[in-house]
DNA sequence: CATGAATGAGAGTTCATTCAT
DNA sequence: GATGAATGAACTCTCATTCAT
């Protein structure tokens, strides 16, 4: 495949990236992402066989880009809670937008794709953010800044009641005092008081 | 409409359900539903107009027949980590129940169900939810059985677990362990250390 | 066929008249006409088994009750120029009438209705009319009223031309200043001059 | 839209032109259609999206085709009786022509289709002809050839006329006897004393 | 490579007609 | 007689997928 292609091919996942977020996965045809991309019926098919693997192509090309979620945050002199309540902050974001977000395709495309679980990416970013985040609760709690008897719990805990957040934003829809009180329930059960924004 | 109406309505409602278990929402067609029915194509249309409304009426009866989530676990003599237990016990069970859920298709009808989002029957469970499980778990503090400082922040963040924990059941998995963990979890933070199972 | 049924027979042609009269013949289907007069599916069957058979039913209905076209223009005194002018006043108020008509309904009936040629009433009343009117030129000549060298031929032109009108009325749309002018053009073309309304 | 694109809509629009000479056009489907062009169910769709758009395409065709009725008509030196006579000719052999016409298509098009009100083709059409016919027997008056007191009102009358016949073949159904009459009639009434055929 | 016409399967929906009650 | 549930045929329309150019 040329250099062409590669281009042509990266247009097209980032065009059909699009669709997604509107559409979610399961209702988008193959149809949909040609005239999103404006290219030909049969030009599609050159690339990609089906929306599932276009799907796939797009979080992997998703997860490449997306410098680390923690990044960002972990500068020289940040402290723990300081990386915590920014990658807090940064899901805060995410959360509340409700559209340009893939949460909803993501969710689609994983209900009942048996196949799609052997390399569940969704599961491996899961267990990786928790791991993150148990080592940055150990860090605080080895300076003092934070108080955890159970980290792995709370790391785990973390991340479920961020994925209950996600999914209620999706269906129930919730403000965004809703995520501020979460965020803060838990950075008090850490024992960090003081907060921002 | 007459008493063989109801019935057969009800039929259809009942039929339709393990439609939506299997297939979720998006992707059930009317025919999908005149086929598990084995009725006439025309027939369906007797009695609903399209899989939204066949939905929501499945929902409605669902939430009937639903004796509240509570209602078994409160008995006269149990303490109210007795009923909460109980309750987190019935949310693993349903939670494990991967199949014969209507949780995909649930998840699937709100998103981007703008519309649906007026009587949002989903949001009233979740309220009603964090409303009953924050009295609980007063009652129990008044007894001595809980230690809480934010009854109402604990009672979220146990409701956004949970749903965090029903998310992850269909898209990554979850095992018995991590429901078990995770209830743990909840309850040791409520000083509650023993448990059962 | 009891009282009780002929009643109900002739309400069903009543409403189904209606119904042609806001969609033509064509499209008319029998649960127009069973909604229209709110009885049961089957019940419509018991009286008539196809929305041809109501149309012509209706018709034959339509011309026993339609006091003849001239009834109530001949009275004793009234000249052959009154009683012309009359008819093509009465022949005008229908023309206008867009709505609340059956000639839409009846052109289309008899469209391709080879069948219903047999017994073509449409036919018969042309007939008839254009005999009318041409014994009507002709006492009109008699006495003066008009000047006519071929009465026969002006009773058919006269007659064309009111048909042409009703046609043009249902689908160019015509004015009644158009009306007026042919109706004026008509008489003067008997040599009537002056005229009313 | 190629060559071949080009070439396969007029192959459509000929073929639907034949169904709708057959059918009418209320009654005709896109499947009518389909079948008579020996194509694909999906392939109609490629070109068009329904039998109104369809039929107007059809109209369309028809009158850039249609040489002006006149311009056979009108030769160097024919006089204006004998450009009127040839119409008139042509007229009749449209009228009788039972099948093989659009007639009722165009008429049922028309019914009850307010929206199509707009571009009536058919006012258009007729107003057209009603200013040349009187421009012709303007033209048989200046030399001689008619005798007339008001051409636009017999070029008005010829024409509605002329409509009636046309409906009056498609429902009552009309004999060449009786358009001959007609004609000679409208001659006449011009002070044209001979004929042919 | 790229195009877009073409096909055919399949879903939605409406009705004429029948029939048990 | 009357009802209205039920059926199945017929139509509309949309797409995945192929293929000649």
């Amino acid at each position: 495949m040329g250099e062409k292609s590669i281009q042509k091919k990266r247009y097209i996942l980032e065009t059909a990236r699009k669709v997604f977020m509107d559409k979610g996965f399961k209702t988008v045809t193959m149809k949909d992402i040609v005239e999103a991309c404006d290219i030909s019926r049969g030009g599609l098919y050159l690339y990609f066989e089906s929306t599932s693997q276009i799907f796939l192509e797009v979080l992997k090309l998703e997860s490449e880009e997306a410098d680390d979620v923690f990044s960002d945050s972990i500068t020289e002199d940040a402290t723990a809670a300081d990386i915590l309540i920014l990658f807090l902050k940064e899901q805060k974001k995410e959360l509340l937008r409700k559209k340009n977000t893939l949460t909803q395709a993501v969710y689609e495309f994983y209900f009942g794709n048996e196949l799609s679980k052997k390399d569940n990416v969704l599961k491996r970013q899961f267990d990786s953010a928790v791991k993150i985040i148990e080592k940055l609760i150990e860090a605080g709690v080895d300076n003092g800044e934070f108080y955890c008897e159970d980290c792995q719990g709370t790391a785990r805990n973390i991340m479920f009641v961020l994925e209950g957040l996600k999914i209620s934003a999706q269906t129930i829809g919730i403000t965004e005092a809703t995520v501020d009180r979460e965020i803060l329930f838990i950075l008090r059960s850490l024992g960090v008081e003081e907060e921002s924004e």
